[in-house]
DNA sequence: CAAGTTACTTCGATGATCGAAATATAACGA
DNA sequence: TCGTTATATTTCGATCATCGAAGTAACTTG
């Protein structure tokens, strides 16, 4: 039936991605910034509270890094008082990571006003457009993430808004 | 009409975004990595190859980073032969970036093969579906940087998949 | 030409990240 | 129980990205 695809079509939704993720990366740091601990420190901090207790070889598997760099992570956190660790009794080769109150704190600091930024246009989409929305983003993720071989390859770059504000 | 969404619709949106976010960071990595390259190196090179003749400050505004740190990474570059500065005639406080034979191999190599997955999976996709793909991309690329004052926020966190596959 | 502005680089510092080696503990087999 | 092997974490040393401030060269303007 179909055997090329526009062009024009796959570059779009390309070049959308890049949006998206420059949009997200580029504000990741103000935001990391506002609530007083750099961006990564942020994301253990943000799956510290989501999983209380988890220990920092989890860490390190969700978010894709090494051992040694979620050590040095958390140790800027525990610095900072924003989480502690806690030896396990079962095994003790473990240790639990744990968010305290001040880290509680520093979370609802920054992303909540911003959190609802994306809420309130969400909400002013009708309701077939919001049901659209989820499917297609939820394609696109799956399209991404299926085989977990590769992918981000096509969104490394940037050059979106042909603007050129310099000189 | 509708005073309160469907929560859920936002929390999969949010989810769908994160599991996108996350499939391009964790690869943009090794993607990197098999180009020999890093990952920020390669994004400068990308976006040469695409603006040859770039300038530093273009490259730090495109890249949302200060021009030291573009100098730093055109240096490394450089050091490989992978592009080379030239002196603005225009305007000598300027130069240009331009890339090499070198350079365009190096990019030739593994981005390609990647693309295909995208482009393999988008076609597979019936017409009225792409279109809707590219719409709802396009939507939520403008909905996150809009204003250009935030949105980065609900998108830093992990924990998506809740599969865990740690002992 | 002098003062101000702009483009870029240099310098020093911080943070994320890695891999390899070290440490402590658990698990297992004889 | 003892030795071996495997696992969880940390320590160490190195590389890279990034920043801000200061420095340099070149353009612009009066």
């Amino acid at each position: 039936m179909m055997d090329e695809v526009p062009h024009d079509r796959i570059d779009d939704s390309l070049i959308a991605l890049r949006r998206i993720l420059r949009a997200t990366e580029s504000f990741s740091r103000e935001l990391a910034q506002s609530a007083g601990v750099t961006p990564a420190q942020l994301r253990v901090l943000q799956i510290v509270e989501q999983r209380d207790g988890v220990i920092p070889k989890a860490l390190a598997q969700q978010m894709r890094v090494g051992q040694a760099t979620v050590t040095s992570l958390v140790d800027k956190l525990v610095a900072q008082q924003l989480v502690r660790r806690q030896r396990s009794e079962v095994d003790r080769r473990q240790s639990h990571v744990m968010i305290t109150d001040k880290g509680r704190d520093c979370l609802r600091q920054a992303p909540d006003a911003q959190q609802q930024r994306f809420v309130r246009a969400f909400r002013s989409l009708a309701d077939w457009e919001q049901a659209q929305l989820v499917s297609s983003l939820e394609r696109v993720a799956t399209m991404l993430d299926a085989d977990n071989g590769d992918a981000s390859t096509l969104l490394v770059a940037g050059q979106i808004d042909s603007g050129e504000r310099d000189g």
